[in-house]
DNA sequence: ATGCTTATATATCATCTTGATATATATCTT
DNA sequence: AAGATATATATCAAGATGATATATAAGCAT
């Protein structure tokens, strides 16, 4: 999925600035997309190019201008045919896969050639970061002061997607509690 | 982690062509850590400048010449330091994330935008595709004839990382069926 | 008090990665 | 007989990362 797709979607549930759409991205949809400012910056250039989103620059105190984005009627419209196509293309293309890359699980593939020692180190900060992550995701608090895009992770989409997500991280901590001396005993 | 420090780490099990380090990653440790050719390729010709593998060309057949790539003893010492200090680096970052890009669940977060009809395509399409990759992961025969990457994949290590992975998908598949209906009823 | 880290906020950029395309043949499937 | 899939490498435009720069306020630790 394009990056400009994604930052309209997160727009859709109302104005917010590229550092907010990160944070939302990094806070409770963490674990399903990561994307860097170098790629959301960019990206939200492009589409206010393109008419689909309108900023507004709010002169700022004395940190840099903050730049509220708000999507127009003809970025909905774009927004909705490009997630239908790219459903489709989903669909017909046979990439159910997702891009994963996981440092952690390679480190312990190789963790033949790792001292006993920092492989309990690893496992352990894994388990208590994916506590972190556990706690991030199924806190229903407001997510950033005021702001609307706790919509969509409250909504039934945010609720089943963080729920998926909530399950797999419990499994997953469970399993390596289970199974870890496997690694290192 | 670099790609060169997971190509000579999956060369440690034994030689491989690029190819064959790629189908490793897309075959029973998929899930783990996707890369492309053009990651594989220069990655592999940087590690034989550096004398960290040697080639062996088999000019064959008729197809491009396959190029069997070997690790060797300098090429070893080096894997075990790099690894050594990105596991320290991962300790110590508390980046314990892994980079994801999930198209299905950016899909299905968005999907209120979506007809009921292609949500529940892509929930069948997704749950038959974990279904295989469950397969992939769990299949216990050989993956390449005679090929002794088998032996990363049997080892301890491989079992551990195999073994997470199916448990992460059956959770994720008993997820989607148990509560699908909030999604597309 | 003074320094350190974290949070807010955008921008840039070298380097790496992707995804597509090109090339070539054998084998398996329809 | 045609088409898809597997084997095998290479290249490259377009896009993404991760680091760095810039700026300030707030919180916290020594």
């Amino acid at each position: 999925m394009q990056t400009s797709t994604i930052c309209l979607g997160i727009l859709r549930s109302g104005p917010a600035t590229g550092y907010v759409i990160k944070s939302v991205l990094e806070g409770p949809l963490n674990q399903i997309y990561n994307l860097s400012f170098g790629s959301i910056y960019p990206a939200l250039s492009k589409l206010t190019k393109d008419k689909f989103v309108t900023v507004k620059q709010h002169a700022q105190d004395k940190k840099p201008d903050k730049k509220v984005y708000t999507i127009t009627k003809k970025g909905i419209s774009y927004f909705e045919e490009t997630l239908l196509e790219e459903s489709g293309k989903y669909v017909r293309s046979g990439n159910y896969g997702d891009q994963i890359k996981s440092e952690f699980a390679m480190l312990l593939l190789f963790s033949k050639s790792l001292p006993k020692q920092n492989i309990k180190l690893i496992l352990d900060e894994r388990i208590l970061s994916a506590q972190q992550q556990l706690n991030l995701i199924t806190y229903e608090g407001p997510i950033a002061k005021d702001s609307n895009l706790n919509a969509l992770r409250n909504s039934a989409q945010g609720q089943f997607t963080r729920g998926l997500m909530a399950e797999v991280i419990k499994t997953a901590i469970n399993y390596i509690e289970k199974n870890r001396k496997k690694l290192h005993d």
